[in-house]
DNA sequence: CAGCACTCGGGTAATTAGGGGT
DNA sequence: AATGTCCTAATTACCCGAGTGC
């Protein structure tokens, strides 16, 4: 059967995230670092990115604000 | 019907927190192998690992260090 | 009992992280 | 300040055959 997950989100790996910018994924890094792009970590420390917060900053919708001050 | 069960945790298989994490399965066993992920055996040497374990460590909690004293 | 999807192992490419420099 | 490139080390993804789960 289908793999039935309780509640998550899409997730995107750096690399298809670079495609979508035209950037390349040392890029995106650097966004996640600066906090302008929600960044969740597996549990190697890798990168993983909300599939809606990109599409949404794609569609030319502002940076919504940091939670950190 | 769901089978009805007193006490029992909510399991995952290894398909659905690959997919929750956006990685392979076979990460997730390596995550398993090295104590960063918690797992269960089923008799045959299956993995199965705590709903509520995942979803903290996607959450951003990280691994569930000892108490302090 | 049979069948199919998934997971188990190992082994080997491909990404990613991180710092540093243009 | 922001991006692309070079490097090394670490993590992750895909290959196989055999066994488990239902």
């Amino acid at each position: 059967m289908s793999t039935r997950i309780p509640d998550a989100e899409a997730l995107l790996t750096p690399a298809e995230v670079a495609t979508m910018f035209r950037v390349d994924p040392k890029t995106v890094t650097r966004w996640a670092k600066s906090g302008k792009l929600t960044s969740i970590r597996t549990l190697g420390g890798h990168r993983r990115y909300r599939e809606a917060e990109v599409k949404a900053l794609l569609a030319g919708i502002p940076a919504p604000r940091a939670q950190q001050p």
